[in-house]
RNA sequence: GCGCCCGUAGCUCAGCUGGAUAGAGCGCCGGACUUCGAAUCCGUAGGUCGCAGGUUCGAAUCCUGCCGGGCGCGCCA
């Protein structure tokens, strides 16, 4: 916002004014002021500086101020409270924000700071053993989100799914569904110890039977595993599209295995003097590095434990030359995450440049009681099923509702019975009341005009003020999105931004007799609606023209 | 026992890297459609920000200790 950028270096100016050396300058807050009486910019900048002035707050506010008042595009300055200084903007500046969302269209809120660097952003990565749940759900809209936060700030962001499909639990499947085979075909057979329960291994089994016919036996797992495996991608890949989700890599654990890139992280270990033998396993002194305790990479039967791979994948991703690293990952992963990064840092590689985004678990909450999610249990509600309930859109919207940190309780009944009062459609309902005037507005033939030749001054009613202000809060709530990786702040301002013109609406009307105030009016609400679109893009959820 | 997350209105949750009088949705109550979409709007009520200390101009926010809930702490992934 190239108003921010004016009023930075005014206050800058003022500091320096009062004897401070502009590069011990500390860094301070230009804000939109919340409150009309505190002006349209707020700055705390004075609380700062004036312990090392000998000034109280309030006097050093004050001289910031005198300074300030009058240059542009600040009108007048004051200092308020115990030491803010208030900044009150000649009203112009209103009528070239408006004019600069209408220029940048789709643009507006985007940012560079991202240029140059790539990021690999990992999420979902569930094992091919089952349909994703409700849980994946969160982190595949989260991880989604997220991804496109970043790359509205320039960052080169890749999407990549990492999943293992060797080991005992796919081993299990196979066996899970060899059983239901038999038993499709009306044969005896025991399920396995700790099986996948789901009602899916039993359409996988007729599947397989249906196109591979009846004579296959318990020789012919590895036959099962592969096709158990494919018609659960499948499965997999449907869902996440539906969510319009589209990684550019999936990323198998295997190859790690199969180009020996386990044997190289083991032997660059030993080499460093980080592992040892005991108890017939293979351990990654972890205490070396800070851990509390050491860790088992390969056990005694020979096989690599997850951290193995876990810390050879990281390493790749370093070799594949990513700057950023993301993982998102359910708060039951938690305790790994150190151990990773110890790998990491044991390697010699820059821990800092991962970062780990967990988020808290989702419990489903059906009839006032806690469900256990467990896929091997079959004791989940799809993500497919909860589509179907409630709608995509409703469902990111939904998701992305609560901060990642925080526990989420998806009460099913309320989702389903309350889905026409879900907030997504209180934003969406803005995007379409907006369409609507818009074709109001050219069936009685308004001219409408782009915001550079309309007649933005004659916007002055106090709702008008307080939503273009809002508006150009929204290119920092992107900023602040990114750098925090915190998706639920766009909602979360969605909301604000909705309940902003739908008062408006109720007050004024866009289309009136007057052509230049309608004029400006319907810049102003296609604006409204440009911000709600590029909002709305970033959680991936649809902006109607109807509904 | 140790580590991480959470505790804010009846319920579900925000609170912008410490800022001015702590907000929203749902629910309750009372109002607003002959005019651009009432899936909306306006108003009322509702709070010891879990508890107790500390840091300072200022704490829901940072630190410490408790209390309560969730999740981890494997030669399982």
């Amino acid at each position: 916002m190239a108003v921010k950028t004016a009023l930075r270096e005014i206050v800058f100016d003022a500091i320096c004014q009062l004897g401070i050396a502009a590069e011990d300058v500390p860094p301070f807050d230009i804000d939109v002021s919340r409150v009309e009486e505190h002006g349209d910019f707020t700055t705390n900048v004075a609380f700062l500086i004036a312990p090392g002035l000998g000034l109280t707050p309030r006097e050093a506010a004050s001289r910031i101020a005198t300074f300030a008042t009058g240059r542009n595009p600040v009108a007048r300055a004051e200092a308020a409270g115990a030491g803010f200084v208030n900044l009150f903007l000649d009203r112009s500046w209103l009528s070239e924000l408006v004019k600069t969302i209408d220029r940048e269209g789709e643009g507006y809120g985007a940012w560079d700071f991202g240029r140059g660097t790539t990021v690999l952003l990992e999420y979902v990565s569930s094992n091919p053993t089952g349909p994703l749940t409700v849980g994946h759900g969160r982190q595949a809209v989260l991880g989604e989100s997220l991804a496109c936060i970043l790359e509205r700030c320039g960052y080169d962001v890749t999407r990549e799914y990492y999943f293992n499909n060797m080991g005992a639990q796919m081993r299990l499947l196979a066996e899970s569904v060899y059983c239901r085979y038999r038993q499709v075909m009306g044969e005896e057979a025991v399920f396995p110890e700790g099986g996948y329960e789901g009602e899916y291994i039993v359409d996988i089994a007729r599947e397989i039977r249906g196109q591979r016919g009846g004579h296959l036996t318990d020789g012919d797992l590895e036959l099962f595993k592969r096709d158990a495996e494919a018609a659960i991608f499948r499965n997999i890949r449907s869902t996440l599209a539906r969510l319009g989700i589209v990684f550019d890599v999936f990323y198998n654990e295997n190859s790690l295995h199969d180009s020996g890139k386990l044997t190289e992280v083991l032997n660059e270990l030993a080499g460093k003097d980080l592992t040892y033998e005991k108890d017939g396993a293979l351990w990654f002194k972890a205490t070396d590095l800070g851990e509390e305790n050491d860790r088992v990479v390969v056990k005694g039967t020979g096989e690599p434990t997850y951290l193995l791979p876990d810390i050879a994948y990281h390493r790749e991703k370093y070799n594949r030359g990513f700057s950023t690293m993301i993982d998102v990952l359910g708060a039951d992963h938690h305790g790994q995450v150190p151990y990773v990064l110890a790998g990491i840092r044991a390697l010699d590689l820059d821990a800092e440049r991962v970062k780990v985004l967990l988020h808290q678990f989702v419990t489903l909450v059906s009839e006032g009681k806690r469900i256990r999610m467990s896929t091997r249990k079959a004791a989940f509600v799809t993500l497919d099923e909860l589509i179907d309930e409630v709608g995509v859109d409703a469902v990111k919207f939904f998701f992305l509702l609560r901060k990642a940190s925080a526990h989420l309780d998806f009460d099913i009944e309320l989702a389903k019975r309350e889905s026409d009062e879900n907030p997504v459609y209180y934003v969406q309902y803005a995007h379409a009341r907006i369409s609507s005037i818009l074709q109001h507005a050219g069936r009685v033939g308004v001219e409408v005009v782009p915001g550079s030749s309309a007649d933005l001054s004659l916007l002055t009613e106090p709702e008008e003020t307080i939503l273009i202000k809002w508006m150009a809060r929204f290119p920092d709530i992107v900023r602040r999105s990114a750098e925090t990786l915190e998706p639920h702040r766009i909602p979360f301002y969605l909301m604000d931004l909705a309940a902003h013109f739908h008062n408006y609406y109720h007050r004024h009307r866009v289309v009136t007799d007057e052509a230049l105030l309608t004029q400006a009016r319907v810049v102003l609400v296609k604006c409204v609606a440009q911000v709600l679109r590029n909002g709305l893009s970033l959680i991936g959820v649809s902006a109607p023209e109807s509904m």
